[in-house]
RNA sequence: GCCCGCGUGGUGAAAUGGUAGACACAUGAGACUUAAAAUCUCCCGGCCGUAUGGCCGUGCCGGUUCGAGUCCGGCCGCGGGCACCA
């Protein structure tokens, strides 16, 4: 019988339906266990890294399955955001459609990799019935002081008269319209992430189960900083503005300043900009920039100088000038620092450029003081000679040196210490329609006021054309006018809609309950959370994780949550990138036009367009939709199946790390997929007499498997789970056991495959007297006695060269090892008589010879 | 620019500080076949050598250690994130 996976994949996928194997219900009886694997936007097409993501996820939900758990897998769809609004405008139709097909299609192509999800929990961010509840979190969040509202900087592209994303912002021209980009303020809502900064910091310590490259970043960008906020006195500055408070983690270089720089958007910056015009033309040009941070930090430094001059807080004799600078963040600290060039790369920079003093507070030990080239700056934990100190030792590091620094000062009351971080309030405000209407109304005689709870959702309307740019929201009359919800005076909606990362923040907790009448259910929220394994890219490692750790808490306060699920990921791996070749045309105006790899060949002299077109071969990056350096894995599952799709991407590469995608080896798959099942073939019609040579090896061969594969999937490590069943395979393929030793091992291999490659598992244990469904039956254990070995091999090491090895029986003392190894042919030979300084055994692993 | 990660054969990779290259892919050689495909077997880091074997080898430079792919320091290259891409 050939391997027909076409034939068996759909068959056994309607058997798992058939039987509602993997409906989730709450069970007291049984521990339960939550994978839950980052959901996708709904492209319309699933990519090679969806594959990766959602067969990892599988493999955990099944394994845990049949290890007893009562397990929870859903899926979803991340469905607001701006492709949606792109197609209507560049295809129109309307983004609803576009987006519920899209869906449609995906989940399409998803049900053919047989996942063991629970589609009945099955829903989309841009159902009513979830923003709704979105809307009901929002309003509680305003009641227990969450949300606020501000002014904040937007990318205003001119001539499209709209707000653009950083992504649409290339070189500081507006993507469509090629238009300077220009910073714009508008009034937004934010979310008060920053009353939680410490909290989610120290929280971080016990994510035990999180990859610690993850809380490290998360940690840098919470950015908790111990400093001094100080105020400078100004002199000759205008009225109001007699002195500026700065914030500096280095107050020990405090007698290293040479300049003050106050942001662009500093109040005494604004003051002067409308009083001066060359300030108004500086700040003009400064305001430019992106509002990136990295545009911000990859721009050529520039400051401005005031003419304002301050005093320094320990000699008033000695004035520094003001400048304004742009790389200075209003944002963060004051949006005011003192410049100490010697000990700053930056602040170096800027003095040599405007030709102000670099003085060193600090240098290395046992060295003079000499003109400097570039900023000194060691490590805080190392101690340096402080010759312009005022506080501590003379010799001392520079973290001690900070804290006697902010005592002195406080002492002398010059400012104070504070705590400070880096992390600023999440502004969820978005100028666009296909995102969740913020449910607030604007009314006159009230103000801003949340919209009553009975009158939600308050759903996008459907009647809104992309012909012209800007929020269709804002010309919507019959949608934007409507009642006061306090004093019924007519009013006006909010046209913002939220981030789509407020979306994805509480997805996992409504998929504990998907249809409930408010945002979760309590008993199924306390039965289901936390989520046991979540999966995905490590792209997410920041913005999706620590918002969701916030919404959680928030969601705690307003009583959506339990307590104990303010961490609602209690193990996290991310997973490595798919990535791919870049391919660009380049385009009327010079820029760079993506091509999809199925529309690039490969030819002599690189790479082009069926037309011809020469195409420009980019880095190898993350698959992703704007650079179009995606591939379609349908028709991989087309040609050779689910099972070899699922098994090739689990296969060779590590999880963890990121697999260029190349098309050749699923084929290579599927012939071992077949190989594997034309075993199975041949076991089940071996005569019940024949062989009987090795059972016991094969007995103890199958229990090693066991082992082996087993701690491959709980360390997250398929590729080596993979290369074990392989050897197993091998193994079992050369065996000359009997039909009962050969046929129970052929039944293990299914269960210890089934995880990766379920139809085939399914079709093998069906085929061998399997009883019930795979996907039901218990995982093997292995047996603890099975697995120890006799005798070992000890490679014996001289001077940490490998030399010669032996053969001894596993439980010998070291000293007869020894004797064994200093009688050694081998080991004798190379001595030549030399003696022996040291021998070291490393018991079960290596004996290492000193001469 | 700042934060984080990664770098091992032709390729994907493996290796609690303990025999570098398990397990695969590709190439090559062979068996079967009239032939091809399929299947099976063998070789497969480099150099020297008939071989036992020897020397070199995990991006580069240096250090710690009896022993370093693994730990530490400094570089180089690539990737991710940088708050309005999802």
């Amino acid at each position: 019988m050939p391997y027909e996976p076409a034939n068996i994949e759909a068959r056994w996928q309607e058997a798992w339906d058939k039987a509602g194997v993997f409906t989730a219900r709450r069970d007291a009886d049984k521990p339960k266990y939550y994978v839950l694997e980052m959901f996708p936007y709904p492209s319309g097409r699933i990519h090679m890294g969806h594959v990766r993501n959602y067969t990892m996820g599988d493999v955990v939900a099944r394994y845990k399955a049949s290890a007893g758990f009562n397990v929870l897998h859903p899926m979803g769809w991340d469905a607001f955001g701006m492709p949606a609004e792109n197609a209507a405008m560049e295809r129109g139709g309307h983004p609803k459609d576009w987006t519920y097909s899209n869906i449609a299609d995906m989940r399409g192509q998803m049900k053919p990799l047989g996942l063991s999800i629970d589609w009945s929990r099955e829903f989309a961010t841009c159902d009513p019935e979830y923003y709704g509840q979105q809307q009901a979190m929002f309003i509680d969040m305003m009641g227990k002081g969450l949300v606020y509202r501000k002014n904040a900087v937007v990318n205003w592209d001119p001539v499209d008269m709209t707000v653009l994303a950083n992504e649409q912002v290339i070189d500081g021209k507006g993507w469509r319209s090629g238009a300077a980009v220009e910073r714009r303020e508008l009034t937004q809502w934010f979310f008060k992430i920053s009353d939680y900064s410490g909290e989610l910091l120290e929280a971080l310590d016990g994510l035990k189960d999180w990859p610690e490259k993850v809380r490290l970043m998360q940690a840098n960008w919470i950015g908790k900083s111990r400093g001094l906020q100080f105020a400078f006195s100004t002199v000759d500055a205008p009225g109001g503005f007699d002195r500026i408070e700065v914030y500096t983690t280095r107050p020990d270089t405090l007698l290293g300043a040479s300049f003050v720089a106050i942001s662009p958007d500093h109040p005494l910056a604004r003051h002067l900009e409308r009083h001066d015009p060359k300030v108004a033309d500086f700040v003009a040009d400064c305001r430019k920039i992106g509002t990136s941070e990295e545009a911000l930090e990859k721009a050529e430094k520039k400051g401005f100088d005031t003419g304002i001059r301050v005093r320094h807080p320990f000699d008033t004799a000695w004035e520094m000038p003001v400048y304004i600078a742009n790389f200075v963040l209003m944002e963060y600290g004051t949006g005011a620092i003192f410049g100490c060039p010697a000990h700053d790369q930056r602040d170096f920079d800027f003095a040599t450029k405007y030709g102000l003093p670099i003085p060193s507070v600090f240098i290395p030990e046992g060295t003079e003081e000499a003109t400097l080239t570039e900023a000194f700056v060691p490590p805080k934990t190392e101690k340096v000679r402080y010759i312009r100190g005022f506080a501590g030792d003379e010799v001392q590091a520079g973290a001690e040196a900070v804290d006697t620094a902010i005592e002195f000062c406080e002492s002398k009351a010059v400012g104070h210490g504070v705590i400070n971080y880096r992390l600023r309030d999440w502004g969820v405000s978005r100028q666009r329609y296909w995102g969740c209407p913020i449910p607030v109304i604007h009314c006159e005689a009230c103000g801003v006021v949340p919209e009553a709870k009975e009158n939600l959702p308050i759903e996008l309307p459907y009647d809104v054309t992309f012909d012209i740019p800007g929020n269709p929201l804002d010309r919507h009359p019959t949608w934007r006018n409507c009642a006061c919800p306090k004093c019924g005076a007519a009013a006006r909606r909010e046209t913002d809609t939220m981030d789509t990362f407020v979306d994805s923040s509480w997805y996992y907790a409504r998929f504990t309950s998907p249809h409930a009448a408010t945002p979760t259910d309590a008993e199924d929220a306390d039965y289901w959370m936390n989520v046991d394994q979540y999966i995905g890219g490590v792209e997410h490692a920041i913005l999706h994780l620590l918002y969701s750790r916030f919404f959680a808490r928030a969601m705690y306060k307003t009583g959506h949550l339990p307590a104990k699920a303010i961490e609602p990921f209690k193990a996290l791996f991310t997973q490595g990138m798919v990535t791919h070749e870049t391919y660009a045309t380049k385009g009327a105006d010079g820029r760079p036009v993506w091509q999809m790899p199925e529309d690039v060949m490969k030819i002599d002299s690189g790479a082009a367009l069926r037309d011809g077109t020469p195409v420009e071969v980019g880095p190898i990056i993350k698959m992703s939709k704007s650079k179009k350096n995606v591939v379609d894995p349908m028709n991989i599952i087309a040609t050779y199946g689910a099972d070899t799709a699922r098994w090739f991407v689990m296969s060779d590469s590590p999880p963890e790390r990121d697999v260029e995608w190349t098309a050749s080896g699923a084929e290579a798959t599927a012939k071992h997929l077949a190989r594997v099942w034309a075993l199975c073939d041949r076991i089940g019609t071996m005569e019940e007499a024949a062989g009987g040579e090795g059972d016991d090896d094969l007995a103890r061969a199958t229990h090693r498997a066991i082992a082996d594969v087993t701690a491959g999937i709980e360390g997250f490590a398929f590729n080596k789970a993979i290369a074990k069943l392989y050897e197993f395979t091998n193994t079992l393929g050369k065996s000359k056991a009997g039909k009962a030793a050969m046929s129970s091992s052929m039944r293990v291999l299914a269960q210890l495959m089934s995880p990766m490659v379920p139809h085939l598992a399914e079709d093998i244990w069906a085929h061998l007297g399997g009883i019930g469904l795979i996907a039901q039956a218990p995982w093997p254990v292995a047996d603890p006695a099975m697995l120890v070995q006799d005798t070992i091999t000890l490679p014996i090491q001289i001077n940490g060269k490998r030399r010669a090895e032996i053969s001894v029986p596993a439980d010998m003392p070291a000293s007869e090892v020894e004797k064994i190894v200093l009688a050694d042919d081998a080991v004798v030979k190379f001595l030549a008589g030399q003696p022996v300084k040291k021998l070291i055994v490393v018991p079960g692993r290596i004996v290492n010879v000193v001469i």
